[in-house]
RNA sequence: GCGGAAGUAGCUCAGUGGUAGAGCAUCGCCUUGCCAAGGCGAGGGUCGCGAGUUCGAAUCUCGUCUUCCGCUCCA
């Protein structure tokens, strides 16, 4: 069991229970007992992962004209993932060592009778394929030659749909290709929440770059634009490092690379990678599809293949990390000189699931709750906006554990003033506004 | 995959062979009325699942599944 620290002081334990308390994350299949790898996201944690996600495409496709989206399919070609490498490196064939239980690739046994561990001889199990992708059929017979593949990455299918988005989108290099969506990984080992998952979403955005040397410049771009990104939605710095991939750790066609990695309670987790790709992907579909992905340079006169920078961030990992980063338990001394604790999630108010509460400060007032209500109501198609009720430190409580950054009471004295009072999540400040100006104000705010 | 631990209400747990319990949470009513946990009431569990022993199993035995921790594996 991980150890709080000053650095993360959050253990996994109070995430995993506020995440079931509150409707965030649950187990896949729960009332089953769940299925290892699996997990399923409720009210307000469908919510925080759309707008993880919402924020991550706004910033990378919306508000740049060099790059378009795309969505392709889970399944494809059984040919993508033998031109991707996926089906011979994916498909290590393993033995195990029946006296010191290690395990071993068998193609990477110098010697296959004996144990490089323990040295025991003859002690290895059958070799037994451990095939990381997983498998389905594509029609009603289960032979082999219907073998299909979940997609293991996204971005494959934005490889070999690439001439169809440049041509149709009239794009030329230096542009981008985003995707979000699911992929599917046989992890040996999932575990630590939702952080391995065996069915997971990941953001990739794949930018192509012409052979002008500029190759390595716009990937400290974008390193610089995505720690931008981490910053603006308030993930604390102390938590989060780029780490430069030294080259032993990078494939030998990579000219750069970076891991951005969190401090979650367990340790430093990978969220994103950053990869200089060389021309690996699209020469290595050039060769097998034998269709010409190259473009020409009209200074040198010659064809060449565009050099890939590849991000591909996890969005199931990142909003996992809103919710930890976001999590915080104070406690302090009420005026009676009783020891209090409060949860809060210090969420950005543009990926909070609730933006704004509005209370009726007593649940038996028709006049009130009619007028909390329709206050409610009216701003609802603004805001991400909840109405609740009864007693008031309770409703604060509650909402501060949801992240809610503003809550809005509708008390006795606003059906004489006009006034409501509006109470601020991280201060708890209180402050009074007129109603007929409430929507500037959460707009100025939210 | 190996080793260890644990599975009883949404949560935390009590209950060691004889009619399933508590606190918190949830819902309803009352009360209070700006920083939670005042009153009354209600709902909610084939005790992870399956066999076995027994007149009788949450409790004993075996199996199985799941989760957590450590190792292993893995990008």
């Amino acid at each position: 069991m991980e150890t709080a620290t000053p650095e993360q002081p959050v253990t996994m334990d109070e995430i995993t229970a506020l995440a079931k308390r509150r409707g965030f994350i649950f187990p896949s299949s729960d009332i089953y007992g769940g299925i290892g790898g699996f997990y399923d996201y409720g009210p307000l944690g469908s919510i925080l992962k759309r707008n993880v996600k919402a924020a991550w495409w706004r910033e990378n496709v919306e508000l740049r004209d060099d790059v378009v989206g795309f969505d392709s399919s889970i399944i494809m070609h059984p040919l993508v993932w033998k031109a991707s490498g996926h089906i011979d490196v994916f498909h290590d064939r393993m033995v195990d060592c029946k006296v010191c239980k290690h395990r071993f690739r068998e193609d990477h046994l110098k010697n296959k009778e004996q144990c490089p561990d323990c040295g025991s001889k003859g002690s290895f199990t059958e070799p037994r394929n451990f095939n990381l992708m997983l498998r389905t059929n594509i029609g009603p017979l289960e032979d082999t030659s219907s073998t299909a593949y979940l997609r293991p990455e996204t971005a494959q299918g934005i490889f070999v749909n690439f001439k169809n988005v440049y041509q149709s989108a009239r794009k030329r290099p230096p542009f981008g290709i985003a995707q979000i969506g699911k992929s599917f990984r046989n992890e040996i080992t999932p575990g630590n929440f939702t952080f391995r998952q065996r069915e997971f979403e990941q953001a990739e955005l794949e930018y192509f770059v012409p052979d002008d040397g500029r190759d390595l410049e716009i990937f400290q771009d974008w390193v610089a634009r995505r720690k931008q990104w981490y910053s603006d939605y308030g993930v604390k710095s102390g938590r989060l490092r780029f780490y430069e991939l030294p080259d032993h750790e990078r494939p030998h066609y990579a000219k750069a690379g970076i891991d951005v990695e969190y401090l979650f309670p367990w340790g430093w987790g990978e969220l994103e990678s950053i990869a200089h790709r060389g021309t690996y992907d699209l020469d290595a579909h050039m060769k097998l599809s034998g269709k010409d992905l190259r473009f020409f340079n009209e200074v040198s006169k010659a064809h060449y293949t565009p050099i890939l920078i590849e991000s591909s961030a996890g969005m199931d990992r990142t909003t996992l990390t809103m919710l930890i980063d976001a999590y915080e338990k104070e406690s302090s001394i009420d005026p009676n000189g009783k020891s209090t604790e409060r949860v809060v999630l210090r969420f950005h108010p543009k990926i909070a699931p609730v933006q704004a509460a509005f209370f009726s400060l007593a649940r038996n007032k028709p006049e009130l709750v009619e007028k909390a209500r329709s206050i409610e109501r009216a701003l609802r198609p603004m805001f991400r906006t909840q109405y609740d009720e009864g007693n008031i430190g309770q409703l604060y409580r509650r909402q501060d554990e949801i992240g809610t950054p503003l809550c809005i009471t509708v008390d006795y004295e606003t059906l004489d003033d006009g006034h409501v009072t509006v109470r601020e999540r991280d201060s708890m400040e209180q402050e009074r506004v007129a109603v007929d100006q409430i929507e500037r104000y959460l707009r100025e705010r939210l």
